[in-house]
DNA sequence: AGCACA
Protein backbone atom coordinates (compact mmCIF):
# COMPACT_ATOMS: atom_id res chain seq x y z
CA UNK A 1 0.00 0.00 0.00
CA UNK A 2 0.87 3.41 -0.69
CA UNK A 3 1.69 6.11 1.99
CA UNK A 4 1.18 9.70 1.35
CA UNK A 5 3.95 11.29 -0.67
CA UNK A 6 5.51 14.44 1.30
CA UNK A 7 6.54 17.12 -0.14
CA UNK A 8 6.56 18.38 -4.10
CA UNK A 9 5.50 15.95 -6.63
CA UNK A 10 6.73 17.10 -10.26
CA UNK A 11 3.90 14.94 -11.02
CA UNK A 12 1.44 17.51 -9.81
CA UNK A 13 2.59 20.26 -12.05
CA UNK A 14 2.72 19.70 -15.63
CA UNK A 15 5.98 20.74 -17.97
CA UNK A 16 6.03 24.36 -18.76
CA UNK A 17 8.22 26.51 -20.32
CA UNK A 18 8.88 28.06 -16.86
CA UNK A 19 11.13 26.44 -14.42
CA UNK A 20 10.20 27.85 -10.84
CA UNK A 21 13.15 27.77 -8.26
CA UNK A 22 12.61 28.40 -4.82
CA UNK A 23 14.96 28.40 -1.31
CA UNK A 24 17.03 30.44 -2.82
CA UNK A 25 19.40 32.75 -0.41
CA UNK A 26 17.12 35.77 -0.40
CA UNK A 27 20.00 38.54 0.78
CA UNK A 28 21.26 38.37 -2.74
CA UNK A 29 20.50 41.17 -4.80
CA UNK A 30 18.01 40.60 -7.30
CA UNK A 31 19.88 41.65 -10.02
CA UNK A 32 22.86 39.59 -9.20
CA UNK A 33 20.52 36.22 -8.60
CA UNK A 34 19.03 36.86 -12.33
CA UNK A 35 22.27 36.99 -13.57
CA UNK A 36 23.70 34.20 -11.89
CA UNK A 37 20.66 32.05 -12.51
CA UNK A 38 20.98 32.77 -16.07
CA UNK A 39 24.10 31.83 -16.36
CA UNK A 40 23.57 28.27 -14.76
CA UNK A 41 20.50 27.45 -16.56
CA UNK A 42 21.75 28.63 -19.79
CA UNK A 43 23.52 25.67 -20.49
CA UNK A 44 20.39 23.68 -21.01
CA UNK A 45 18.42 25.76 -23.68
CA UNK A 46 17.93 29.42 -24.83
CA UNK A 47 16.02 31.29 -21.98
CA UNK A 48 13.84 34.35 -22.94
CA UNK A 49 13.19 35.38 -19.25
CA UNK A 50 14.23 35.32 -15.51
CA UNK A 51 11.91 36.80 -13.02
CA UNK A 52 13.07 37.01 -9.42
CA UNK A 53 11.07 39.65 -7.38
CA UNK A 54 11.62 40.75 -3.64
CA UNK A 55 7.93 41.45 -2.38
CA UNK A 56 7.50 39.71 0.84
CA UNK A 57 5.77 37.10 -1.08
CA UNK A 58 8.06 36.42 -3.63
CA UNK A 59 11.33 36.48 -2.50
CA UNK A 60 13.72 33.86 -2.08
CA UNK A 61 12.46 32.59 -5.24
CA UNK A 62 12.87 33.02 -9.23
CA UNK A 63 11.43 32.05 -12.35
CA UNK A 64 13.35 30.97 -15.16
CA UNK A 65 11.62 30.11 -18.69
CA UNK A 66 13.01 28.55 -21.73
CA UNK A 67 11.97 29.08 -25.32
CA UNK A 68 11.58 25.28 -24.78
CA UNK A 69 9.87 23.36 -22.68
CA UNK A 70 12.37 20.47 -23.36
CA UNK A 71 14.85 22.88 -21.84
CA UNK A 72 13.45 23.34 -18.64
CA UNK A 73 12.87 19.68 -18.05
CA UNK A 74 16.46 19.46 -19.05
CA UNK A 75 17.21 22.23 -16.41
CA UNK A 76 14.74 21.12 -14.01
CA UNK A 77 16.58 17.54 -13.63
CA UNK A 78 20.27 18.32 -14.07
CA UNK A 79 20.00 21.07 -11.65
CA UNK A 80 17.86 19.89 -8.94
CA UNK A 81 19.28 19.81 -5.17
CA UNK A 82 22.06 22.08 -7.05
CA UNK A 83 23.92 24.06 -4.62
CA UNK A 84 23.61 27.62 -5.36
CA UNK A 85 25.21 30.14 -3.09
CA UNK A 86 25.34 27.47 -0.47
CA UNK A 87 21.58 26.16 -0.73
CA UNK A 88 20.38 23.67 -2.54
CA UNK A 89 17.89 24.57 -5.55
CA UNK A 90 14.64 23.48 -5.46
CA UNK A 91 12.89 22.73 -8.78
CA UNK A 92 9.41 22.72 -9.97
CA UNK A 93 7.91 23.89 -13.59
CA UNK A 94 5.75 26.39 -13.10
CA UNK A 95 2.13 26.57 -12.48
CA UNK A 96 1.34 29.15 -15.16
CA UNK A 97 2.37 30.23 -18.36
CA UNK A 98 5.31 32.96 -18.55
CA UNK A 99 4.07 36.23 -20.28
CA UNK A 100 6.80 35.86 -22.70
CA UNK A 101 5.36 32.65 -23.83
CA UNK A 102 2.04 33.55 -24.22
CA UNK A 103 3.62 35.79 -26.50
CA UNK A 104 5.76 34.07 -28.30
CA UNK A 105 2.48 32.21 -28.90
CA UNK A 106 0.30 35.27 -29.74
CA UNK A 107 -2.10 34.23 -27.16
CA UNK A 108 -0.76 36.78 -24.27
CA UNK A 109 -3.71 38.55 -23.01
CA UNK A 110 -2.86 41.95 -21.39
CA UNK A 111 -6.62 41.75 -19.97
CA UNK A 112 -4.84 42.23 -16.22
CA UNK A 113 -2.34 45.05 -17.07
CA UNK A 114 -0.31 46.02 -20.28
CA UNK A 115 3.71 45.62 -19.71
CA UNK A 116 6.22 47.97 -20.79
CA UNK A 117 9.31 46.31 -20.17
CA UNK A 118 12.82 48.54 -21.12
CA UNK A 119 15.11 46.93 -23.21
CA UNK A 120 18.21 47.57 -22.11
CA UNK A 121 19.55 50.03 -25.60
CA UNK A 122 18.01 50.46 -28.46
CA UNK A 123 13.79 50.30 -28.41
CA UNK A 124 12.41 48.23 -30.33
CA UNK A 125 10.39 50.96 -32.08
CA UNK A 126 13.96 52.26 -32.94
CA UNK A 127 15.20 55.98 -32.28
CA UNK A 128 17.50 57.11 -29.92
CA UNK A 129 15.29 57.06 -26.64
CA UNK A 130 15.37 53.74 -25.00
CA UNK A 131 15.25 53.61 -21.10
CA UNK A 132 12.67 56.00 -19.33
CA UNK A 133 10.82 55.16 -16.09
CA UNK A 134 12.17 51.46 -15.35
CA UNK A 135 15.58 51.46 -16.65
CA UNK A 136 16.33 48.79 -13.46
CA UNK A 137 14.10 47.00 -14.65
CA UNK A 138 16.42 45.31 -17.38
CA UNK A 139 15.11 41.72 -18.19
CA UNK A 140 16.67 38.87 -20.65
CA UNK A 141 14.14 38.67 -23.04
CA UNK A 142 14.03 37.77 -26.57
CA UNK A 143 10.97 39.69 -28.32
CA UNK A 144 10.73 37.93 -31.35
CA UNK A 145 10.76 33.88 -31.19
CA UNK A 146 12.84 33.06 -34.18
CA UNK A 147 16.20 35.17 -34.39
CA UNK A 148 15.40 37.24 -31.19
CA UNK A 149 18.12 40.03 -29.74
CA UNK A 150 17.93 39.18 -26.25
CA UNK A 151 19.17 42.03 -23.88
CA UNK A 152 20.96 42.48 -21.37
CA UNK A 153 21.56 38.91 -19.39
CA UNK A 154 20.85 37.07 -22.64
CA UNK A 155 23.67 39.39 -24.55
CA UNK A 156 26.05 38.95 -21.94
CA UNK A 157 25.82 35.26 -22.94
CA UNK A 158 25.99 35.72 -25.87
CA UNK A 159 28.70 37.51 -26.37
CA UNK A 160 30.54 34.52 -24.53
CA UNK A 161 29.49 32.50 -26.79
CA UNK A 162 29.99 34.70 -30.04
CA UNK A 163 32.81 37.10 -30.07
CA UNK A 164 36.15 35.18 -30.14
CA UNK A 165 37.80 37.25 -32.27
CA UNK A 166 36.34 40.85 -30.89
CA UNK A 167 36.90 39.00 -27.15
CA UNK A 168 40.39 38.07 -28.16
CA UNK A 169 40.97 41.75 -29.93
CA UNK A 170 39.86 43.31 -27.22
CA UNK A 171 41.37 41.57 -24.61
CA UNK A 172 45.03 42.23 -26.87
CA UNK A 173 43.31 45.85 -26.06
CA UNK A 174 43.38 45.20 -22.49
CA UNK A 175 46.77 43.96 -22.10
CA UNK A 176 48.15 47.74 -23.48
CA UNK A 177 47.61 49.21 -20.10
CA UNK A 178 48.77 47.86 -16.79
CA UNK A 179 46.10 46.68 -14.06
CA UNK A 180 44.47 49.77 -13.16
CA UNK A 181 40.93 50.05 -10.54
CA UNK A 182 39.78 52.26 -13.09
CA UNK A 183 38.34 50.65 -16.30
CA UNK A 184 38.22 52.51 -20.12
CA UNK A 185 35.01 51.27 -21.64
CA UNK A 186 34.72 51.83 -25.54
CA UNK A 187 31.79 51.34 -28.10
CA UNK A 188 28.87 52.27 -26.24
CA UNK A 189 25.91 53.07 -28.12
CA UNK A 190 25.20 56.40 -27.01
CA UNK A 191 21.98 55.73 -26.02
CA UNK A 192 23.78 54.38 -22.86
CA UNK A 193 23.26 56.27 -19.29
CA UNK A 194 25.23 55.89 -15.87
CA UNK A 195 22.15 53.48 -14.43
CA UNK A 196 22.15 51.02 -17.19
CA UNK A 197 26.11 51.00 -16.88
CA UNK A 198 25.73 50.68 -13.61
CA UNK A 199 23.43 47.62 -14.08
CA UNK A 200 26.49 45.76 -15.63
CA UNK A 201 29.23 46.44 -13.43
CA UNK A 202 27.56 46.80 -10.04
CA UNK A 203 27.30 42.66 -9.99
CA UNK A 204 31.09 42.47 -9.27
CA UNK A 205 32.33 42.92 -6.39
CA UNK A 206 33.95 46.23 -4.92
CA UNK A 207 31.92 48.06 -7.22
CA UNK A 208 32.10 52.08 -6.78
CA UNK A 209 30.98 54.14 -9.77
CA UNK A 210 30.62 54.54 -13.38
CA UNK A 211 30.99 57.73 -14.97
CA UNK A 212 30.32 58.91 -18.67
CA UNK A 213 32.36 61.53 -19.82
CA UNK A 214 30.24 64.65 -21.62
CA UNK A 215 30.79 65.36 -24.79
CA UNK A 216 32.23 62.13 -25.42
CA UNK A 217 29.80 59.34 -26.46
CA UNK A 218 30.42 55.77 -26.31
CA UNK A 219 33.11 55.91 -23.78
CA UNK A 220 32.90 55.38 -20.03
CA UNK A 221 35.23 54.91 -16.97
CA UNK A 222 33.95 51.92 -14.01
CA UNK A 223 35.86 52.32 -10.58
CA UNK A 224 36.33 49.63 -8.82
CA UNK A 225 38.58 49.25 -5.07
CA UNK A 226 41.11 47.48 -6.81
CA UNK A 227 42.77 46.55 -9.74
CA UNK A 228 41.95 42.82 -9.29
CA UNK A 229 38.38 43.18 -8.89
CA UNK A 230 38.26 45.39 -12.15
CA UNK A 231 39.98 43.00 -13.70
CA UNK A 232 37.99 40.23 -13.07
CA UNK A 233 35.01 42.40 -13.70
CA UNK A 234 36.56 43.36 -17.37
CA UNK A 235 37.61 39.83 -17.97
CA UNK A 236 33.65 38.79 -17.27
CA UNK A 237 32.25 42.07 -19.48
CA UNK A 238 34.73 41.90 -22.27
CA UNK A 239 32.89 42.13 -25.28
CA UNK A 240 29.65 42.06 -23.74
CA UNK A 241 26.96 43.04 -26.62
CA UNK A 242 25.17 46.26 -25.13
CA UNK A 243 23.11 46.14 -28.50
CA UNK A 244 23.15 43.91 -31.05
CA UNK A 245 26.06 46.29 -33.18
CA UNK A 246 27.94 47.40 -29.86
CA UNK A 247 30.07 44.99 -28.81
CA UNK A 248 31.91 46.64 -25.66
CA UNK A 249 35.52 47.12 -25.22
CA UNK A 250 36.81 47.12 -21.87
CA UNK A 251 40.54 48.11 -20.56
CA UNK A 252 42.24 49.21 -18.26
CA UNK A 253 42.40 52.81 -17.88
CA UNK A 254 45.61 55.09 -18.11
CA UNK A 255 47.38 55.72 -14.93
C1' DA B 1 6.79 27.88 2.61
C1' DG B 2 5.73 31.21 -0.52
C1' DC B 3 3.82 30.65 -8.32
C1' DA B 4 5.21 36.36 -11.17
C1' DC B 5 6.03 39.13 -15.11
C1' DA B 6 3.44 46.66 -14.33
Amino acid sequence: MEIDQPKVQLGDIPPNHTVYANNLDDHIKKQELRTQLYCLFAQYGVILDVVALKTPKMRGQAFVTFRDVASATQALHSLQGFSFFGKPLRLQYAKCKANVVAQMEGTFDPRSRPKRKVEFGVAPGGGKKAVGTGAQEVVARADEPSRSAPAALGASARAEADGAAAAAAAAAAATAEPPNKILFVQNLPDVVNEQMLRLLFQQFESFCEVRLVPGQAGIAFVEFGDDAKAGVAMKALQAFKVTPTHTMKISFAKA
